[in-house]
DNA sequence: TTACATGCAAACTGTTTGCAAATAT
DNA sequence: ATATTTGCAAACAGTTTGCATGTAA
């Protein structure tokens, strides 16, 4: 899923964002293929292997900047390293232990019940789910 | 509930380490009174406050022992700051985004279903859950 | 007396920021 | 022409580590 020049860049103009060379080559990488989750560490590698020019700081600050219009999602972590989901919507994570890698859970099944009474004042804003998984000895 | 040094010696000894006078005095900030979450500089301050004379590194070694002993636990979070949660049992969290406090879940009627098939070769180490409250408007 | 623990400062990691040069509108 | 964005390097926060000194066993 590869998506045209035009359309990213009318998404970013939506967002509020200039469409400039880095954006564009980032976004594309984010949102051309899929469902995906990047360390801001791994996408600069990914966009230096592209041979696309952008800085650490770049990056960083365009993560953050399509995470404030909406179009990523960080996702909570324990530890130092944040990641960052083009999955918006509503949905929860295993975390492979074993390699650091992130997968989605679909929420069509999962449930969460009996949470007890809610501090006053207070409603849900969100609810972080990771399953931790281990390998099988 | 305050602890006696001796029964705080005990346990310390039974995790294969030297009950040692800045150890004893964090342990009994942390074990001492119910169940708590605590940042390493929340802990350090309050043992300076408490005119306990102990680095901030040693602050850190400590809550690192203690959770390699099992005694502590470390809490999974968004960002930077990392929590220490005196309560090893199995729990999840209110997240409370306006003080950025951390509040304990009994697990007695909270529970998760309709998980998707593990990937192959994995088991759950464990569950994760921050309920992330806001203030009602 | 010997192995382990501490304190300090320096190192390290992931992330943010200030500012001059480059670019989009 | 003007406001925004970029890149770089420096700053920053939280955490870890190396090493000489102190302390428990």
């Amino acid at each position: 899923m590869s998506l045209h020049e035009t359309e990213l860049a009318g998404r970013l103009r939506l967002a509020g964002l200039r469409p400039t060379r880095q954006r564009l080559s980032l976004a594309q990488i984010l949102f051309g293929s899929g469902d995906r989750h990047v360390s801001a560490e791994a996408l600069h590698q990914e966009a230096l292997a592209a041979k696309i020019n952008v800085s650490l700081a770049t990056v960083y600050n365009t993560l953050n900047q399509f995470k404030a219009a909406g179009l990523l999602r960080e996702v909570a972590f324990e530890g130092d390293r944040s990641f960052f989901d083009t999955n918006t919507s509503n949905h929860f994570h295993y975390y492979l232990e074993e390699t650091g890698g992130l997968v989605d859970i679909g929420t069509e099944t999962l449930e969460v019940t009996g949470l007890p009474a809610l501090p006053d004042g207070t409603e849900i804003d969100r609810i972080d789910i990771i399953v931790r998984l281990r390998k099988t000895v």
